[in-house]
DNA sequence: ACGTTTTGTGAAACACGGCTAACTTTTAGG
DNA sequence: CCTAAAAGTTAGCCGTGTTTCACAAAACGT
């Protein structure tokens, strides 16, 4: 089953907040990504299915397959802040819009429209985001 | 009540449309789109209770508001898909997939981006996308 | 160790945006 | 004209992803 654009939000979500915390909780995620925790319960029980994350009694984590799409997100997703910012769009803003646009881009295009702007990841957002 | 990117994509292909061949139907929107005219009909409704199209007998006109919305989603759409092509990116491909980045930006956000990357307009699609 | 608070889950509902199928209405050919 | 094809509508369904509300289970302070 493939992933939709919500599942990779989650993904992504996990991945921040393991380098942010270590462990991830599922209420973690929720209030990450302003959903409620039900939902989140929901995500991760379909996530968990198509083995991209396990869930362990009190946390959750990605499997080698989750982290690799979860990478590539938060790559995309910096790439497309750090562009934004420098066409002067607010940190806010450009992270909130970034968001959206990560999914858009297949990754064979995405790697031709990094490698034509040259943003090799030198600007990359900090992990604080 | 806000547009979505479905009802954007809508009236997006009524402008095109227009342009190619004056009157536009739901079945022409329908193919464009590639959806069935069950799905057209629908939308339609929900656009025009919205103010964003008006429609006769036989055929389905943008107002000034819907106007507006669609001038400005192609405008974004050539932007987005003329970067793309620019960055290597096959014309169908990029078509497709500056179909989803258009729908990502606020105004403002956009306007500072295409100021950065300075393409303005000079590069657009044809009128026969 | 007990009770409270925090966290997670389950059921039911909703919005959205698609679909099919059946129907109506309009158009157009013979 | 009259009928057949094309176009449009309506009703009902589905999948996705939310929500709320109630409940279960775990963690923690005293």
């Amino acid at each position: 089953m493939a992933l939709r654009e919500s599942g990779e939000d989650y993904l992504e979500s996990i991945y921040v907040l393991s380098k942010r915390q270590g462990i991830v909780r599922s209420i973690d995620v929720a209030e990450y990504l302003g959903v409620t925790k039900a939902s989140v319960s929901k995500a991760m029980a379909t996530l968990e299915s198509n083995g991209y994350v396990e869930m362990g009694k009190r946390d959750v984590h990605l499997t080698e397959r989750g982290l690799e799409v979860a990478r590539q997100m938060w790559e995309r997703h910096c790439f497309f802040v750090g562009l934004l910012e420098d066409a002067g769009v607010s940190a806010e803003v450009a992270s909130q819009e970034g968001c959206h646009m990560e999914h858009c881009l297949s990754e064979e295009s995405f790697e031709k429209l990094r490698a034509m702007l040259g943003r090799d990841g030198a600007s990359a957002p900090t992990m604080t985001d």
